[in-house]
DNA sequence: TCGTAAAGTTAGCATTGCTAACATATGTTT
DNA sequence: AAACATATGTTAGCAATGCTAACTTTACGA
């Protein structure tokens, strides 16, 4: 068993042994301090302790550095988004307004993550395992839409209703970090909102039995 | 009237004559054609024929020369959204369906300005002006969906509905130039989709009058 | 135990944002 | 018209950054 140090930085050695997860977590750091913009390879060194040439036996250039930044992320979004759902049994309601409640969280507790993960369109930081990463949150939100109007996944309704909701909880993210909400709105506010587009875009199957949810 | 040169670059001067000008559309086209991150001062300097401390004379900092561009682009935006909405009679259904193409249109067709409009909460990219100008665009909107309900606009319910609508448009826009759409996506099924979520959110107030709009 | 590879270091290059000091054109005042 | 003030260019140079090259130290397996 090797010294490595687990967690906080011990005494100095040659070798980090820990640099690659410790310069991720300065990343991160510094884009929730500074913005999405506000950051440089040379900071999360100073930040991690190491040379501004350390980062390059780990990673190929910066954009890898991001992209693994951006995987744990969206790993992160995934699973309160999932721990949301799982709160409500399938079927209520409820269970669609917690998961969009889920993803505008989210998005408010790590604004600088979420600007990073769908504001840049960054043709850099791109990865397939980050586009997997990205399916699997959207799964979430398409297996949760499917049992609502008990239809199958691939179903062309579920497909278009969830877009559709998706569309919405995204957008109203990005207004709120950039503060162009043009009025009030506390929590509940924000919560009725959710509720009345979520009935709007995903109307009760039960209710209105022989409506056509698919449109067009 | 000097002989300063308009629209081409001509001989070469030692006075450009039309540079603050030339600069923004500079940094616009590298923008678009690299991205929201891949513009450099340098490299408009470049293509303006100009040293590279030629932009101070016009500009603070990099800063004040995206605010200008910015500015620009948002006069684009809400122009192209005008001329949607007049191309309908007020109270016209389609309207608003044409208002919410035209949004998506201009992020498709302006996607580095779209980006850097909304998807970067520049701190550093803010300013009087061009929150001013987001304000006359937003109020494009919120003047066709008070005329769609026959309220004031400045209506609760007007409010919340043009928020929720414009939330819509807005994340779709940017999963579109994510290319997040998890399926085809022809014209027309953005069309049917945007009839679809207008309707729902937007119903028609003379269908079913005595509904209640706000979703309190 | 020793050699190889992993994972650090320093030195250095090109690019960038920006400033300082200087140069040239513009145009107003007499 | 001459002279000056101002606007708007220039070159030179600084510090920070991303990244590479060459070297050094440590860890680990044969």
């Amino acid at each position: 068993m090797s010294s490595q140090p687990s967690g906080v930085e011990s005494k100095k050695e040659y070798h980090h042994g820990d640099l690659r997860r410790q310069l991720l977590e300065a990343v991160r750091e510094l884009i929730e301090e500074n913005g999405p913009e506000g950051f440089s390879v040379a900071q999360a060194c100073r930040r991690a302790g190491v040379s501004t040439a350390a980062p390059y036996k780990h990673f190929k250039d910066r954009h890898e550095i991001m992209r693994g930044v951006l995987l744990l992320a969206m790993e992160r979004m995934r699973q309160v988004m999932q721990d949301a759902a799982d709160a409500w049994p399938a079927g209520d309601p409820s269970r669609i307004v917690a998961l969009g409640q889920a993803y505008v969280d989210f998005a408010r507790n790590e604004p600088g993550m979420f600007q990073m993960m769908f504001g840049h369109s960054g043709r850099h930081d791109q990865s397939p395992e980050l586009e997997a990463a990205g399916e699997r949150t959207g799964a979430v939100v398409k297996i949760v839409v499917a049992e609502h109007f008990n239809r199958p996944v691939d179903d062309p309704v579920v497909q278009l209703r969830a877009y559709a909701a998706w569309s919405f909880v995204h957008g109203h993210s990005f207004l709120c970090l950039d503060n162009k909400i043009p009025f009030e709105m506390p929590a509940e506010t924000e919560h009725a909102l959710l509720v009345l587009v979520g009935k709007a875009i995903l109307p009760d199957p039960s209710a209105h039995a022989g409506q056509d949810h698919g449109g067009g």
